[in-house]
Parts: C-alpha cells; structure tokens; sequence
DNA sequence: GCTAAAGAGCGTAGCTCATACGCAGTTAAT
DNA sequence: ATTAACTGCGTATGAGCTACGCTCTTTAGC
C-alpha cells in the first residue's frame, strides 16, 4: 500500500483518504454526511429530487457549501454509487460455490431494490470504491475451491454481475413505473397487445397472447419477478456447473 | 385490431395511428421526424446533448414548434427508445433454438452498441412499441419448435433480454467512460487497485491481483469485451440446454 | 499575544433547460 | 365568405448547476 503513486482525487474522496485541514475553520460538513444526506433523499424521493439545493437544505446548509467538499454533482453521485453498497454479507462456512453466488446475487439484488435509482447513475469506470470492491471479493471467494484460474472467476463473475445487473435495471425501472403507473400492468396490457399485434406479422408473439400468459390482474407481481430472476439465475449457474465439469 | 378500447396516447404514437388533421395549416414537423432528428443528436453528441431547443435546431424550427407533435420531452424519450430499434433480422430458415437465441442475442446488443444512449432511457412499462415488439417475437419465434410452453418461453427470452441489458449496461457506459477518460482503464487501474486492495481483508481480490489479471495495456478492449458477452451467452444457454434436456 | 495564511460557509449572478400560455397566420369545412 | 381547427413560435417563468468572490474562523509561526 506504499503511496508512491497519487490516487486520483475521486478515488481517494471514496476511501476517506483525504488529508485533514490543519487551519482554518472546523468543516461543520463532511463528505460522508452530504453522501449519507443524498442517499436519504434519493431513497425517498427519487434520483430526480436529489439537487445540490435539496441535498444542502437536507443538511441545513446552503446549496453552496456543498461544493467546499465536494467538486461537482457527477462526482456526489459516484460516492453515492459505491456508498449506497452496504458490507457484503459474511459467508457462512462450507458455502460451495453454488450457493454461495445465489447468495450473493440475491443479496446484491436485494441492496439494489433498496436503492432504485442506483441503476440510473452512469458507471465511470472500473470498480475501485471500497464497498464495490468488498462485493467483487466476496463473488470472487466463493469460486476459490474451485479449478478455474483467476481470470476464469473474473469472467464467471462479471458474466453473472452483467445479469444482476440487467435485472437491477429491469426490475427497478418497473417498479416505479409501476408505483406510479399501476394501470399500464393491468389487464390494460394484454388489451393493447391484442389490438395491436397482427398475428401474421407477429407470429410467435400472437400466440403466447392467445395463450392468455399477459392476462394477469398485475403484471408486475413482487413475486413473479422474484421466481423470473431466481429461474434466470439458475439456468446460468447450470452453465457454470457445466463448465467446471467440463474444465476440472 | 378493433378499436373498441382506447389505447393510451403515447402508444397510439409509437405505432403512428393519430388521425391527420382535416384542416389547419400542413404540419411542416412530423412525429417520425422530431424523433429521427432527436436520435441524431444523441447518437452524434451523446443523450445529455439531446434537449428540446437542440432538436428543433436540428430541424430548423424553433424551440415550441415540437411541442405541437409531443407532449413532453419524456414522450420524446419513449419515442426514440422504440424508433433506435431497427428491424430485427429475419431468421435463417431451419436454425435451431440455440443458433437463433445467439444470433438475436448479439444483434440486440449490436443494436444497442450503435445507440449507447438507449441504456440511460428508463422504461416505462411492458413493452408496446412496433420494434420492441417485433423484437420480442423474433425471439419467441425461435423457440418455436422447443416443448417449452407459451409461459416458459417468454421467461427464457425475459432471462436473456436481462442479460443482454445488463450487458449493454456496462458496456455502453464503460465505453462512453473510456472515450472520454482512457487513461482509468490503463496500468493505473492495477496500481490503484495494489493501492487500495488490503489482501487481509479482501483475499480473493488480492489473489487476482497478485495473478495479474488486471495487468493489461488496456482493460477496455473490444474483443475482449465480445468475448466476455459470448462466454455468459453461451453460460446462459448451456443452461437453457439442460433445461430443455430436463423438460422435453 | 499578534499577524497572516488557510480554509469554511455561502450570497449573487450567469447560463442552460423544460414548458405554460397565448397570439398570429393558414387551411378546410360549411 | 366565414369560421373552426390547427400549426408555428415568441415570451416568460422557474428550476437547476456552478464560477466567483466576500466574510468569518481557526491555527501556525513568530
């Protein structure tokens, strides 16, 4: 951990690496609080409420002293991104590494939905906040009895990390959608699909709506989506299983 | 197609069913058009550039005029998230399920690739544009032939379209971040990582650290990116195989 | 103790955006 | 010919980010 080289100053704002101010006047703000205080309004009023003003009244402060300690609002959502990540839970001892990426997955999964609009702040690069990088080791424990060498459980889990991913977006998109929108996941849905599908140019999809499948009361049923995702998940470790079969 | 139920404005948008006008002045601004141009500049410029008074530059009109054809920029949005998508590709005759699934699978996200703004536009709802749509029963078509039931199979493409999302998640916006800022994706990502990794506290990620994994010129290459895509492609049918294998 | 540098908090103002409102000009129906 | 319907758009409002610089506080150095 020598410091010959300079972190960049993002990376170092994550980890708290900031060197304390030696005069001058005692911050009454801190980074940590002005995350802590934008989390909380994104968490309940949305991604789009958070504005420097509303993060600083948050506070008690004005909009203006935020930027003492912070350089821009780009740079507020980064550390929102990797703070809104609580510690990876503890693995239980003798997890296989099966269960312990259900595990993980579902536990990542479970921290986005408490947090939907963390799938709407722009990824800037590769994960170097601390939280972040906690998660990543902790997916990257559960292969180690495993034969595949370390670039392999890198791919294995970035593969699934994509997937997680992809159902962050998807599910917590439409879930506020929702909250605010129930109707469209209603009996509304298959109604339009029915006026607007034309069976002979869409096949396929005529006749899973004939089928009645998008004729439920709620499209969007809490635990549907949970099934959908765990289904998902499954058929994807079976092709890690069948790729440590193929590979040990 | 009886239009017994009204279907809902936006919709009626996507699939260009408003009633022309019977008097007034000609429009001389379309709907077709606003979003072509809108996709220009974002494709051009990147979404953050997309603004109403850009797009009615675009076009040579001022800034009201588009709001004459839609009703807010959100409308917009929803309306180049359909338009992007072109037409899937037809399906050679007598592919199977799994060539199918890859060859749709990896247009999608060539698809995505050419519009790296789609995956920062939120969904609103079960999909009901003429692309989306035509999209979904491209994918369904391929498992025609398969003993999947009408519900299995829209949980199968559900589960691949999450992946490719996620995907197009990370890659759009790692490639965006690497346009603009090379360098994160250099030697310095290691050192920072060397850094910053305690390898008492994170093992795993130490281990792959010390393996050199993450030594390369450059993290964010292309080919490497594709084959990344394809091994959790081909992770994901493996399982979808085994599935079939279990059920048929 | 005194002075000055360093740093915190923040008021003001400039710029960009979305968009409500209403006017003026244009076209087709009557 | 008249008028209703409709388009294009100028103006204005309010919200948001943030550069700049002033003022007050604290401590280092003497």
């Amino acid at each position: 951990m020598a410091e010959e080289f300079e972190l960049p100053a993002d990376v170092a704002l994550l980890w708290g690496l900031r060197e304390t101010p030696r005069r001058g006047r005692k911050p009454s703000l801190s980074v940590a609080e002005i995350t802590r205080a934008a989390i909380e309004v994104a968490d309940a009023e949305g991604l789009g409420a958070v504005s420097m003003a509303r993060v600083a009244q948050q506070l008690g402060n004005a909009t203006m002293a935020l930027y003492r300690h912070v350089k821009s609002k780009d740079e507020l959502l980064k550390l929102m991104s990797d703070a809104a990540l609580e510690e990876p839970p503890p693995m239980p001892p003798a997890t296989d590494w099966r269960a312990g990426l259900t595990l993980w997955a579902t536990t990542v999964l479970a921290t986005f939905r408490r947090h939907p609009w963390y799938a709407r702040i722009p990824l800037s690069g590769p994960p170097l906040g601390p939280k972040n990088l906690a998660w990543f080791d902790s997916a990257l424990g559960t292969l180690a009895d495993t034969p595949l060498d370390e670039g392999e459980k890198v791919t294995v889990v970035m593969g699934l990390l994509t997937f997680v991913h992809g159902e962050m977006r998807l599910t917590t998109e439409l879930a506020e959608s929702f909250r605010e929108n129930p109707e469209v996941f209603g009996p509304s849905y298959a109604r339009a699909l029915r006026q607007v599908v034309d069976p002979r140019r869409l096949p396929a999809l005529g006749r899973v709506v004939d089928a009645g499948v998008f004729d439920h009361p709620n499209l969007y049923d809490e635990q549907d989506v949970d099934a959908d995702f765990r289904f998902g998940l499954d058929l994807y470790l079976d092709g890690v299983a069948a790729y440590l079969a193929r590979r040990g």
